[in-house]
DNA sequence: GCCAACGTTGGC
DNA sequence: GCCAACGTTGGC
């Protein structure tokens, strides 16, 4: 295992559990996201992601948890790896994912959060998007394709507020990737 | 630093 | 299996 790399490290002191690995020695159910509504049934099958990790410093039991996308890129073989997500959605949703899928890096509690880059699921830094998308503006985009129906209208940064890994469908991934190319809004 | 939104826990 | 209390996320 690489270095320390940490993303959205958050301990939770009850049910620290593992946060990644065995979700079999889960006891009691987790009363609430098992998985209710995401993979239950069918399966969506999603091939892009959105992944939230927190570029700057901040302290949390004695552990610096920051790590943004120039900490990915600074690693050995720009690749890291992604630990700290208990959240069973997210976790389920790390489940689906397969290597050498694309993921989008976003910088979250910070000076100016938004998406910032590129990588592979397998957690290998891609590149940097040409211009930094603040979240601000895919929330004006959001806003706008909810009363006009176009491709950001659903997307799961603003319907799931504080699920730290998301899936995105090629339709948002597409779109997102477009405005690089387009004057800020 | 505040606090709204919302996920999780646990008693019933 | 409901739901109130509690804890966390994360934008502002």
């Amino acid at each position: 295992m690489p270095p320390k790399t940490r993303a959205r490290v958050s301990k939770r002191t009850a049910n620290s559990d593992d946060a990644g690995e065995k979700v079999g020695g889960k006891r009691k159910a987790a009363a609430s996201e098992s998985g209710k509504t995401e993979e239950r049934s069918e399966p969506p099958q999603y091939c892009h992601w959105l992944m939230k990790s927190e570029p700057e410093s901040r302290f949390e039991n004695g552990i610096d948890v920051k790590f943004g996308i120039e900490d990915l890129k600074a690693l050995p073989d720009q690749t890291g790896c992604w630990d700290g997500v208990r959240n069973y959605q997210a976790r389920n949703f790390m489940r689906q994912m397969k290597n050498e899928q694309l993921a989008f890096f976003y910088h979250s509690n910070c000076k100016e959060p938004g998406i910032a880059g590129v990588m592979k699921v397998d957690v290998q830094y891609q590149r940097m998007l040409k211009r930094f998308l603040p979240l601000s503006e895919l929330k004006k985009y959001h806003l706008q394709h909810r009363a006009t129906g176009g491709p950001l209208k659903d997307m799961a940064l603003f319907t799931r507020a504080r699920l730290s890994v998301q899936p995105l469908t090629t339709e948002e991934f597409d779109f997102v990737l477009s405005l690089e190319d387009e004057e800020p809004l």
